[in-house]
DNA sequence: TTGAAAGCGGTACCAT
DNA sequence: ATGGTACCGCTTTCAA
């Protein structure tokens, strides 16, 4: 019966009038009738003639195109998820729930990574309001301002995820705690006994990187090490030799253990802890930043400071729609990490 | 400047033309002009005129939409990337290479993962349809067939992706040489001296693992080592701790080495291992599928198969485009994978 | 309960 | 070199 489809048109909503023997007007008011809360259809329509029309969608393999929809109805059910990187795996693990919510409440997701690049992002971000998405989901890269303050200014609604964006009140926000997040992670470490705990961080001009350097040096005066701070930058798109480098050094200068302040970075420092055969924790210990199945594999079970992916992909989309369907305000959510122990930063 | 933008309409073509004073239909013609070969544009439009109307673009900040253009000209620019789950690290890498060809040529790409599940598959591929994407790129999911037929059926261009179908005459193809692969794998255990080599596959209904396994029992028997063949399956879906089982009885029966048959089931063997204590190689020795991160975590550097991601984007997106624009025929491109020497396979 | 027709924002053809 | 206008497929009044 699909080869009756083979080599013709793409069948149009005029062509299900016309086998149904009705206008395209009813056809379009009984595909898009919703069932109320009352039970019954929210559109007057005979239920035969109803019964018609959906026969000759499934006679004829209709498929309604989205486009002519939107163009008429301003309504695209498409929303854009930029994260710095698609193929990292943290971002990738949320990237795909909020895939399965659009899913399931009818939206569209176009994803896109950022690379961390202002010119990339503005790409992208063009891109995804030509094809008329109504809202998005980013986390913030950075030097992203001007390309923020181009989707406000067409009163497309933003949710910044992860990454926060000082003075930029139209903006959703979903973020973790950060300064628990701190807290969690450097205790973890003081209380197993270190205290030669130096900063590894991306070298990166966004907000959430700050703060964690600064809630590190609030912490390490708070306990009189700040004679041992020390924080180390590693320029963003570094591989694991340079990070080698780093660690080096801070080997030499007695350092005992690692606050790490992002993913990316967590990776980059386990590779090379073991690309310098440095025992963990013995030799080294750490706190890594979110979860990585990387854990999985790697030789000694991993500290680490968990955000639920999850819990973020929901909150941010629900936030999103929101402000879509309802005007709703912007807001921000901010969860609470968890600290998940592992032997890399167990007590000596 | 960006305020004279607040609370405005979007600025449509019309607004563009009032502002530059010519017609909707010059505005088009402008904006859609490429430079040809010649070094002009392709349209005839004076100069002029040309800068008047790119001026008062710029001024508006117009952004064309795409949902309008698509209608009238046919044309969406949009394709769809399926893969069986955008958030593994193989699939994801390849998805970014797309996504930045597809930029370059101005084309969007819709993401979506199947999760090796025909009725997961049959939606996306219907919401990918809905959208009016070009053509598709799929990495086929089990059971399959079905939706396959059906974007035939519509005449949308598809192209295969490192997985085959048999049976399928319309889809273009970009696969792996499976045959070389099994070879290389499986030499380079067996030159270095490993005989008891079992395989370990998932339990999926797709051609490649067929083929994977068949080519090991036939190097198998032509070695003289029919006695030791030993076919595990691992459910799809399947955590680490089945796989520590599997393993274990493997162990029991005095099996040295493991032929993997995908990058999934390498992962997971590789956590097995971990979890179980065994030294590798000298407990187990294991040739990989397909170059994975984690690899760079793990206590042993790891021998695997390498096929190129970015070989294997380029190829998929450039047919699928020949298709698309030059309606070009359904080829298949095979690619030569090559042996990555790691410790896990080395001689004893 | 149903149909006619206007119109969404562009593109493509035909005139000029 | 430029403009007029039909038209793409659908939604949305409005009238019947």
């Amino acid at each position: 019966m699909l080869s009756l489809q083979n080599m013709m048109k793409r069948v149009t909503i005029k062509d299900v009038a016309k086998e149904a023997g009705v206008s395209i007007a009813l056809v379009s008011m009984v595909l898009n009738s919703t069932i109320g809360p009352d039970g019954k259809p929210d559109r007057p329509v005979r239920k035969e003639t109803a019964k018609r029309i959906l026969r000759a969608v499934a006679k004829l393999g209709y498929i309604p195109n989205k486009a002519a929809a939107s163009i008429r109805s301003g309504r695209t059910y498409t929303i854009a998820v930029i994260t710095s990187d698609i193929s990292s795996s943290f971002f990738s693990e949320i990237s795909k729930y909020i895939e399965n919510l659009a899913y399931d409440q009818g939206y569209n997701i176009i994803f896109a990574s950022s690379d961390e690049n202002p010119v990339k992002l503005s790409k992208v971000v063009d891109s995804a309001i030509r094809l008329g998405v109504e809202g998005m989901i980013v986390v913030p890269s950075p030097n992203g301002e001007a390309t923020f303050n181009k989707i406000s200014g067409l009163e497309i609604p933003i949710v910044f995820l992860e990454r926060d964006v000082p003075d930029f009140p139209k903006a959703g926000r979903v973020l973790l705690d950060n300064e628990e997040a701190i807290r969690l992670s450097l205790s973890e470490l003081y209380d197993s006994g270190y205290r030669k705990i130096e900063l590894l961080a991306n070298d990166m001009n966004i907000s959430t990187i700050q703060t964690r350097v600064e809630g590190y040096r609030r912490e390490m005066i708070k306990w009189g090490l700040e004679e041992n701070i020390h924080i180390n930058y590693v320029k963003n798109g570094s591989k694991a030799n340079q990070v080698e480098e780093v660690l080096r050094s801070a080997k030499n200068r007695g350092a005992e253990a690692l606050y790490l302040t992002s993913n990316t970075i967590t990776i980059l420092a386990m590779i090379a802890i073991k690309n310098l055969n440095l025992k963990v924790p013995q030799d080294m210990a750490f706190v890594g930043f979110d979860y990585s199945p990387f854990y999985e594999v790697y030789a000694t079970t991993v500290s680490y400071i968990h955000e639920s992916a999850e819990q973020l992909a929901y909150e941010s989309f629900k936030m999103l729609v929101d402000m879509i369907e309802n005007n709703a305000d912007a807001s921000t959510v901010v969860l609470t990490p968890e600290l998940i122990r592992g032997n890399s930063s167990k007590k000596l």
